[in-house]
DNA sequence: GTCTATACGGCGATAGAC
DNA sequence: GTCTATCGCCGTATAGAC
């Protein structure tokens, strides 16, 4: 009715398809570019070649490079959660804990880096401290919640406050995780369980209540 | 006897002296423009104007921007230690730690953001990375000879690792000090004593014995 | 020993062809 | 929408004057 000759009538992708299709694979490239040279260090050009396109492509989707950044690491937030409510189901609440965090550190080794490049650009440019500190908001959150989940089944009174011991165990993993790129031999896997162990050991004793020691 | 006319005989400074005096201003500049810019951030040109001295002068004295980066990376870690025996003889052994650790993260402001310069520099660069390595070792060495002493006196048997105890304090207080940066409404000043006190807590009840809960 | 001047390259960003 | 070509700037590092 309405197109004659040979033209497509459902093109694979629409052009503004593609175009979100070139954003997600610039994206992407930027990603690994940047976790592997830093935010100074790295080029637009080395971006844009890694992820098979042109300078111009680039720019063309992005006003800068500093847009570039601050964009991937909002948009890099939203890919994980979610896996709470299952892993939260198994056995030890502890190897739960354990679990999830050590998941996260190890689902993309360059994110690591990534967070230390954010966290030094924060720093040094305060108008982007807010975003980094609603994604420090959302982890302890949910960190929250599964602690006091944790704590609940396990007999610790309610009496501690449940973000501070979030806060602290969030601190101590991050701590050891770069801990563990200096120094691997001396900083087991198991050695965040353990000390999350200890800590909560602590909690109950500081409540003045002689809980279940729980599975171990 | 040996020298005619007026040239002095004690000039304030050798030439020797005044190339090390130079060198120590370059280095003290180093430090703070590379944590205030970052490692690629950072021009050489700024450091040497901020040192009061040239370009030119810079690289008399160090090779590259590298070598002054590495120099400077190694040199300051000798600056502090050694007051680690008189903070010792303070009451309670958790307050002398939480003491140490918090002055040598108050002492520079800048310090915090260098250390993560490093780190994501030696991440990058392995070859650099085996003098980090050396450092954390020294802190951790230190914390190790720090919590042994406290815990004897406290009453906790030594049947357990001091090294990762060790580990895991430092661990935490650095987290917290980067989370601080991020959102310092939530990470009080007294976080990091109370996280050492709930962890302590579970040493002593992790190795069944019922020691004196210590002052508090 | 330090300074001034400059060589040389790489970078971010833009313009115009297709 | 993407590519090629290029502008303009700033970076590290060096050479030679003083």
């Amino acid at each position: 009715m309405n197109d004659p000759g040979d033209v497509p009538r459902q093109p694979r992708l629409t052009r503004a398809e593609a175009k979100a299709r070139t954003r997600e694979q610039l994206l992407d490239a930027a990603t690994r570019v940047f976790a592997r040279k830093g935010y100074a260090g790295a080029s637009v050009e080395e971006i844009a070649e890694s992820a098979g396109y042109s300078i111009g492509a680039l720019y063309s989707n992005f006003a800068s490079k500093e847009q570039l950044f601050l964009e991937l690491m909002s948009a890099r937030r939203e890919r994980r959660v979610n896996e709470v409510a299952s892993i939260l189901h198994a056995g030890d609440p502890v190897d739960a804990l354990v679990a999830l965090l050590d998941r996260s550190a190890e689902r993309d080794p360059d994110l690591v880096a990534l967070r230390a490049e954010f966290w030094l650009y924060a720093v040094r440019n305060p108008e982007a401290m807010d975003a980094l500190t609603a994604q420090l908001r959302r982890q302890v959150d949910a960190l929250i919640g599964i602690i006091s989940a944790a704590t609940e089944r396990w007999g610790t009174p309610p009496d501690v406050p449940a973000a501070e011991v979030a806060t602290l165990v969030l601190a101590m993993f991050q701590g050891l995780v770069r801990q563990r790129r200096i120094d691997p031999d001396r900083v087991s896997g198991e050695l965040f369980g353990q000390g999350v162990r200890w800590l909560f050991g602590g909690l109950r004793a500081a409540s003045g209540q002689q809980a279940s020691p729980g599975p171990e």
